[in-house]
DNA sequence: TTCAGCTATGTTGCATGCAATATAGCCGAG
DNA sequence: CTCGGCTATATTGCATGCAACATAGCTGAA
């Protein structure tokens, strides 16, 4: 992602980092009048920005009543959980049989280690900022360069619901573990496995959503 | 699909409308002041579509450049099948699973004779409409409400590319064969053979479309 | 002749002002 | 006391004007 030089983008990121850390909750109205105030902008490129966040899933707009920070039901969760539990596993078969370069590699295995040490910091923002960092790039490694694109509108939820704060140190412990052997399958160029622990990976944390809730 | 009251809506729908049926050919600039004129609106809500439109992977836009009518490669074609033999079949199985009432039946058979009929007619316009439609109805049967809004930035292929002129009779007569057995999979609530046929009618659009490219 | 640099032009990007619309609160009838 | 309708207000939607940027064409030197 290019960092933005226009005004619009720098509305686009700023609302998005708004909404991903907790500062515009769910339901929350955002007025273009305020939010132009509130950043130096005038309405124009907030629109543009509010309009861009929209179509990534993470506001929704009404006519002439503005926008609004979506709230996701339970529904959208489970919905979310199979269109990753398709697409995720997908991506990781294809990283394992297309193969990666070893910075690529270390690249990944650098950020399960840096999830890890935040995970026993207890620092759970920062864990879910990582994991869906290791998502992303697991998804751009695919080499489907439609399909960053086609899973941004399901990639926040993690990060919207505080989802890692419920994960008792077990449950943590074996989606470190999934991550970690993700790699493994990759690196052994094993696309069945890759797959494979993908969907438990994703069955595991969608079964832990459901159980508190 | 609500049918749009306001200027931005119209702006969409027409400029959609022009890159479907081929008025504005891949490639082409759509230059803002251009459209506004001619749309008899200013540029604002000329601007707005086009945003809306890049959102649905139907035009680019650059910075300072303006935009321009998105031109498909073959590994484009390659992608977009590749997501399509992933979502389809799963979207086929679940409306299998779930069940469709008698209505929502009728109007997929329907849909399927209307595309025979516009085949025999060598209407392949209207043939690639109604393909359209027909995978269209099917998407929205799946019960998952994120499935059309994933794949409208991949659907709307076959109608750019004139996909059906080039097909022979066999070719076709099999494709219509593929959406009748869907439909009765569907009644037959056997998700495994729904996906299954939705499968390789996939398979076998992406290798006609490969053959002759 | 060729190419670097500059200028002219057309386009997008942004700001502002006005019109249109939805909502909240109030008023009055039942 | 409750509810239907109206009005006031705040917000979005759109139009227009100006500024910033990218590109094409020209000029001039090597």
């Amino acid at each position: 992602m290019s960092v933005g030089r226009r005004a619009a983008d720098t509305a686009y990121e700023t609302v998005r980092q708004m909404i991903l850390d907790g500062s515009a909750a769910p339901g929350d109205r955002l007025g273009e009048s305020e939010l132009a105030e509130t950043l130096g902008l005038s309405r124009t490129p907030v629109r543009e920005a509010l309009q861009r966040l929209a179509a990534d899933g993470l506001v929704e707009v009404l006519p002439h009543r503005g926008a609004r920070v979506v709230a996701w039901t339970d529904t959208d969760l489970t919905e979310i959980f199979e269109l990753r539990t398709l697409l995720e596993p997908y991506a990781a078969a294809r990283a394992a049989r297309v193969g990666l370069d070893a910075a690529a590699l270390t690249a990944l295995r650098d950020l399960c280690a840096a999830t890890e040490e935040a995970a026993d910091r207890k620092d759970m923002a920062e864990v879910a900022r990582l994991n869906s960092r290791f998502h992303a790039a697991l998804i751009d490694a695919s080499g489907n360069s439609r399909l960053p694109g086609m899973l941004t509108s399901v990639m926040h939820a993690p990060l919207i619901l505080g989802t890692f704060h419920r994960y008792d140190p077990a449950t943590m412990a074996r989606s470190m573990g999934h991550h970690r052997e993700v790699v493994d399958a990759i690196t052994a160029r094993d696309p069945e496995w890759a797959a494979s622990v993908m969907r438990s990976h994703l069955r595991a944390a969608a079964a832990t959503l459901k159980e508190d809730q």
